[in-house]
DNA sequence: GTCCAGGATTCAG
DNA sequence: CTGAATCATGGA
């Protein structure tokens, strides 16, 4: 393996400073599949065609890069949104009317969305289905160090839909993407035909970019939600995934309620940053620290405790 | 061996 | 149209 001249250690200054653990729920709570923990408690991944490592040290977040990538910092910055940008949606939050919002957000405070490559998002999702995020992250790095394009250290970009396209049946099996591999390779047959698709879909109304993603095969409403929010930067997006279900049902006492007509009232209750805030409730229940309904809306004995 | 996983698709009613 | 069965794979 080729050696790799890594720059030196930098602070990356962020409007938000965030803490070890929202890092790793920023970077492994299920957004990307693409960073690893190294054991020296780094973090080190690829976001587009970009390899960086991240770590949060005494003077805040830190970051380190290839030497010979100079523009490192500044699609760091953006990924990160160390502008800012999701501070002020985050405050726009309802959490002062909502206890359960405000107890999830108080359990990631800081939490961010990142703002990914729309190509690795839909790779990412499009392995996601039925699948946790340990295996979706296995998967989409068999998928990287077997097509894709070396960046050195050992580390991989994700293939072109061309690639992927033409790969070889048994190589993708052996990424073990199971019935997923099928969603791969169709969908690749579809976009290598249109380099542009994402600047294409860019210019969509969210609508019309759900739309349009639910249209490749492979891709369902929960999936085309996460793509239209992580990749896309559609904050407003609400995917409804199983932890998302199960979180309004028990906290929000929605109990029944289908997915499609979760996703209405999460578009409708938490507003323009409905996405942000889904992040916060998928975050906290899958760390158990989403409380249950209010005892009024319980039909069942309020006093049973265990 | 059984059950389930940041679901989507296909099939039965 | 809605709801159930099916899909391939690995880990608990």
């Amino acid at each position: 393996m080729e050696s790799l001249a890594w720059t030196p250690w930098r602070p990356l200054r962020l409007h938000t400073d965030i803490s070890a653990e929202i890092l790793t729920e920023q970077l492994d709570g299920g957004q990307s599949f693409r960073w690893a923990a190294q054991p020296n408690g780094s973090w080190t991944g690829v976001f587009g065609q970009t390899l960086a490592r991240l770590r949060t040290g005494k003077q805040g977040l830190e970051w380190s890069a290839p030497v010979a990538d100079a523009a490192a910092e500044e699609r760091l910055c953006e990924y990160l949104d160390a502008e800012g940008k999701q501070a002020r949606l985050a405050e726009a939050l309802p959490w002062r009317s909502d206890s359960v919002l405000r107890a999830a957000m108080a359990a990631n405070p800081g939490l961010r969305i990142l703002r990914q490559d729309p190509h690795e998002t839909l790779i990412g999702f499009l392995c996601s289905s039925n699948k946790r995020i340990l295996q979706i992250r296995v998967m989409v790095a068999a998928l990287a160090s077997k097509l894709g394009r070396p960046l050195g250290g050992g580390f991989y970009a994700l293939p072109t839909w061309a690639v992927l396209a033409a790969a070889d049946d048994e190589i993708l099996r052996s990424c073990s993407l199971g019935y997923r591999a099928a969603y791969i390779r169709e969908t690749a047959k579809i976009l290598k035909q249109r380099p542009q698709w994402a600047a294409d879909f860019a210019k969509l109304t969210t609508p019309e970019l759900m739309a349009t993603l639910q249209e490749l095969p492979g891709v369902g409403p929960k999936v085309a939600a996460c793509v239209t929010l992580f990749g896309f930067a559609r904050l407003e997006s609400f995917p409804v995934d199983t932890w998302v279900v199960q979180a309004l049902s028990s906290a929000y006492g929605l109990k029944g309620w289908k997915p499609e007509r979760l996703e209405e009232f999460g578009r409708l209750h938490f507003g323009p940053a409905a996405g942000l805030a889904q992040q916060f409730i998928f975050s906290a229940a899958r760390q158990g620290v989403l409380p249950a309904a209010p005892a009024l809306e319980t039909k069942t004995r309020p006093k049973s405790r265990k």
